[in-house]
DNA sequence: TCCTTGACGGAGA
DNA sequence: ATCTCCGCCAAGG
């Protein structure tokens, strides 16, 4: 199997994450139906043009740490796209329990 | 073909 | 909290 056929997947998934949530690489993977690729959702990210609409700033480790070295502008970027939604860092890292993505809050109003 | 490298994750110490 | 050590698996040398 080849990242090209997966990748898209990854990403669809990722475009699901709601404003304001993120989830992890591994939460990704597995949502997406392969359980044991974390590394290729990151591999898949990584080529990304930089004009993505791919939410990719709303996943981080399973720490709820970025991924990126702290001094890189790559971290600096993605922090700042967070807080722009209301996401804010302790002791850097986002509060999982408080804004990791749960899809089935989608279905909260079953009747409609 | 073998070895190393990851935007990872989880279990231990 | 910090730091190993493994398991994971496609890509690139």
């Amino acid at each position: 199997m080849k990242q090209s056929e997966y990748q898209a997947i990854f990403l669809a998934t990722i475009m699901q994450i709601p404003k304001g949530q993120v989830a992890s690489y591994g939460q990704i993977a597995k949502l997406a139906g392969f359980p044991s690729f974390a590394r290729h959702v990151g591999r898949s990210l990584k080529v990304l043009p930089k004009d993505t609409k791919v939410p990719w700033h709303r996943v981080v480790n399973a720490q709820g740490k970025i991924a990126f070295d702290q001094d890189s502008i790559q971290y600096q970027t993605q922090k700042e796209r967070l807080e722009r939604e209301g996401i804010y860092f302790m002791n850097g890292k986002v509060s999982l329990s408080k804004y990791r993505w749960n899809p089935e809050d989608y279905y909260d109003f079953p009747n409609t």
